[in-house]
DNA sequence: GATGAATGAGGGTTCATTCAT
DNA sequence: GATGAATGAACCCTCATTCAT
């Protein structure tokens, strides 16, 4: 609407690049508003297009339909967390350490944006089509970050050889889903730094006295 | 509009009670059918009146709606499992081999019935009518029964007192349910008694070799 | 709309029976009206449940989708010509008269339901899904007629041995499909008689001199 | 908006005409083929400038509309093909002869390009705006060229001269369009000698035997 | 002259729910 | 009590056409 004309820079042949991009994020952060607020299914296609100020049209010209604009939306935040997580995963003198703080870091995701969060685990996780989506990929590659450490725990005489590593990667990222799953929903509150001590622990120790074990 | 009164009234037996209860009865068993192979949303209510040699509007005077229908379903369903899970729960000689019976049971509910769970896991608790309804209560029951089992474990002094019971519980299911979810959703196998022993372990002896608990 | 409760006749369960085929007739009537008036591109399902005064699902109880719809409002408009022309088919002294009664009572037809005539021969006929429809069956019965008459022609000795019947049927309805087109479309008036009659005349004697024959 | 003016603006060239020719050509024929494959709606206007190698908007810029286009590509092969018929109606020693050669050459048309001949059938003679088109011009072009031949057929003294020469142009194109129907369509073959030959004999010398003309 | 991004109207179809019979 | 015919709102998606660049 505001057709403001940019004067700065030099002609690129590509001025529309720009606002290609735009357009595309504009529809991004609209359809993640909109998924977010009312669900999947009970957004409607005019009304992202209308929050993107676009036409309903243009939609299909960047996202080839309704469900993939969903699947994208996640896909974008989804990259991004993945990366932090890759990033951010070495961080820690010994495996408990480092196992504290990506717990700490994946609490914190779900806290961060728990509006996307849940859109993931109730729309998508969830439906037929993720298997084998991208999605999936990146979900596998976020996971994988976790099953990494737990081998380096093992190599390093940390963790106990006979666990498997794909087993505690479950237990770790069920058990979070679990507990911040009433958070994400819009109930309570989430105390990250108490919750990852506490998951920590009971991974790292588990429960029982010494004599039960 | 047709003020004419029917002479032929009798004196209406009035459907007798059994009559009724065997017509819900073949209403939530044909929606349980239908829900659990095609979805929610898939499912269309005359395909179940169909199944159940009903008619579409008979449903409406059991069932105050579609999602009404498919909660009811589940109720039934989870108040089995409830009632089993309650009944059985006691066994064991002591809190280890009843944790590990317990969660056995859990991973063996996934396996008998596991479409009814993909269809309370990605159509039911997931969803916005959840929070304050019946099935949540049930789910609470259940989930009680686990976190009895750990206050338990406590008092007996077999479980370290400072553990959260409610912690417990939520790694305890969530872990289970990632670890089920491959299974439930169509893909794979799941080895319940393997499965059962590696979380059992994970949970009361922690996955650190002592010098790093 | 107008409630008039039938006081009449004996309580027959089916009194819907009626009432449903005088919906179905009407949805007939209305898609008739509107397909000739408008082609079937442009006119809409809405615009036809409109005319029939039915609401725009119920014409999915009875047709399963619009071009469905249109097949059968010239399902119904076919049976009603064929069934005419097969009772008719055998007047006349011999098989020029047949003939020159089946060539008019032909034309006759495209006088009376020129514009159902225009559907079939300009949205129906020349169509993708024309092709084993019941459409073609009955239009192969109607041909047949002609056939007929042709082989029972040549068994009389009244017609040469060597022609096809199935050329002379294609020369036939060709014709008096090329000749009417301007009419059916609109333009101008179709004199059955004189046509019949010259129709006929080629048919029978062809166009040459006998010299030339 | 940017009321910025381009100093960039050379002398332009403009577009050579052999130039703006060659896209023209590209795009018709790029519908030629579209159109033919797939019938004028399924074909879009996207698919047509991709094939030819050039943008949508420019198609616009030579023809106003999509239907336009389609005219005009069948105007294209109609062109082609009356100038053919209209140079070779002369040959034969006689009517009869001559007759034949036209009837065959017609057939010849439709295998030769029965992919058009199918389009102009099923999608431009049967629709509303064809009346009054260029393209209904060089149909009757087509056609004069057959009432020119019966007219001197009965000038020379070979064909009846009570004839009409317009029911004669009638009866032999509509014969021969529902004889090739099938085979335009995509069914069977066509026999284009045989078809002229038993086509040729109809017409002149008719089907009844003497005694019953 | 050429591009292709942007528009936006348009319509077939489904199905939960109701209510006259 | 039971039926199932009838309702009608709701929505995704396509694509011819335009026009700013």
């Amino acid at each position: 609407m505001a057709t403001e004309t940019r004067g700065d820079m030099q002609a690129m042949p590509v001025i529309s690049a720009e606002r290609m991009q735009g357009r595309i994020d504009a529809i991004v952060e609209a359809a993640s508003a909109t998924f977010s607020a009312k669900g999947f299914e009970a957004a409607s296609i005019a009304e992202i297009a209308r929050a993107a100020e676009v036409s309903d049209g243009l939609i299909y010209r960047y996202f080839s339909n309704k469900r993939d604009l969903l699947l994208r939306v996640l896909q974008v935040f989804y990259e991004r967390v993945v990366a932090d997580l890759e990033t951010e995963s070495a961080r820690g003198a010994n495996f408990r350490e480092r196992l504290h703080h990506l717990i700490r870091r994946h609490l914190t995701n779900f806290v961060a944006d728990r509006e996307l969060c849940r859109l993931f685990l109730s729309e998508v996780r969830v439906a037929g089509d993720y298997k084998g989506s991208d999605i999936q990929a990146l979900n596998r590659r976020y996971a994988n970050v976790l099953k990494a450490l737990i081998e380096d725990g093992i190599a390093r005489g940390e963790v106990r050889p006979d666990v498997s590593p794909r087993l505690v990667r479950d237990v770790i990222f069920g058990a979070v889903e679990h507990i911040s799953w009433p958070y994400v929903t819009g109930d309570g509150t989430l105390d990250v730094a108490a919750t990852a001590d506490t998951v920590t622990a009971l991974i790292c120790g588990g429960i029982c006295l010494p004599a039960n074990t």
